[in-house]
DNA sequence: AAATAAAATTAGATGAATCTAAAAATAAAA
DNA sequence: TTTTATTTTTAGATTCATCTAATTTTATTT
């Protein structure tokens, strides 16, 4: 694992996160969507890093990261979300300020750090944001999820992630009190635009729109 | 104050260090060699901060701090110090292990977080190695203090800061029990090579070189 | 299947930050 | 005060990451 640049260390994830942990082929305009480049600068940084072997590439096929491109990725995303929990935990971060932050703390290079700030925050399994913090081989748990809106009139469900990490969007759901751990019963669903009517913790009701209700994630 | 490059902040806190608060001139071989560069590229990074008015640079006659860069220098050496605060008081590292980590933390731009990380440490005043930490405004108390090597046969003294943060040397001072708080007794100082023998915390006699009297500052 | 549209790549520039080698300015020695 | 040595700057390259504009490849429509 070689010590890779922060420009290269934020496309390996953008490549990991677009293609799904890896799955799937990702294209140069999605890439270059999600990073707000051009696609020209995306063509290149992946011709290098093709040549570094950290993603699988072919020319106008779009690419696929690599096993050692991915455990680079998990890494940094280890790192991302430890620094969140540390942001929220004990800095007393709300959940909508710490990604940019930890956009730049993920980028530090000391895996003894990186030991010890795990050992500091108690080895946590998840993020302010409901994701799953991959362990120090790259492994990890998902909890099983699926969004409000996917969920049956009258199901109940344990709020456990947000989809987007939009600081509005984390603001407005503070706003209406939803959070992680909140539990949830669907009372009302409109069909006609996707909106939904929802008991919060058995006690406050709330009609949310299809945006909010396709971002927040519930497990049973 | 505009966002500044590493590179461009990482000369700064040379300018400033290697000048003593900014006051006298700096040569540019002095700061090629702090930095682990060339004097070339130095010359080339003081043409482009004099045009910043980050220094007052006249070409041969060395290099000055300006008002704007001295206050962007301190606030690197703030968050610097109290990043080394942190990995000491809340990760458990050792004092020796600190300042090439710190070297990265200091340049991650976010007020918000060194107003935290501040408060988080209980604003401390001083880092591991006894510097001072520098406030909001740039401003900070020195403490009184002399090296070891200027105090007087039977003199006494309180070990305040270490001039050097070479870990070698750090760990060296662990081994021998030197540490920042230890009394110290001058019981016998040695002309002829600059060594001395002192009585640490009333009870373990000592033999240091020169070297150690030199860069163990005490006060009164 | 040919024409058109969309996506992706290449060509050529630019700005940081670095380097080596050569030239210029300053300082030290004879 | 010349000469020599040291220090500093400039000139010219290089690498990384980015951009715009032009070209090429692939996909979609007539
Ligand atoms: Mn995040
Ligand atoms: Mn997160
Ligand atoms: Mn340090
Ligand atoms: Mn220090």
């Amino acid at each position: 694992m070689k010590k890779l640049s922060f420009a290269e260390e934020n496309y390996l994830k953008a490549v990991y996160h677009l293609s799904g942990a890896g799955e799937s082929d990702v294209s140069t305009n999605a890439i270059a969507e999600e990073m707000q480049t051009k696609a020209a600068s995306v063509s290149d940084m992946l011709r290098r890093l093709s040549e570094k072997e950290l993603v699988i590439y072919k020319k106008y096929q779009g690419v696929k990261i690599s096993e050692s491109g991915k455990k680079s990725a998990l890494q940094v995303i280890r790192k991302h979300r430890l620094w969140e929990v540390f942001l929220v935990e004990k800095l007393k971060f709300n959940w909508d300020q710490v990604h940019e932050i930890a956009e730049q703390l993920e980028h530090i290079k000391s895996p003894l750090l990186i030991e010890r700030l795990d050992d500091f925050l108690g080895h946590p399994k998840f993020d302010p944001h409901g994701d799953p913090i991959p362990d120090e081989n790259g492994e990890f748990k998902e909890k099983p999820q699926i969004p409000l809106a996917e969920v049956d009139l009258n199901g109940t469900g344990i709020v456990v992630a947000v989809k987007d990490t939009n600081p509005l969007f984390l603001q407005h759901l503070d706003k209406i009190g939803i959070y992680l751990g909140a539990k949830t019963k669907i009372i009302d669903k409109v069909e006609f635009d996707g909106s939904m009517e929802i008991l919060v913790d058995s006690k406050n009701k709330l009609f949310i729109s299809k945006e909010i209700a396709q971002n927040v994630l519930v497990t049973n």
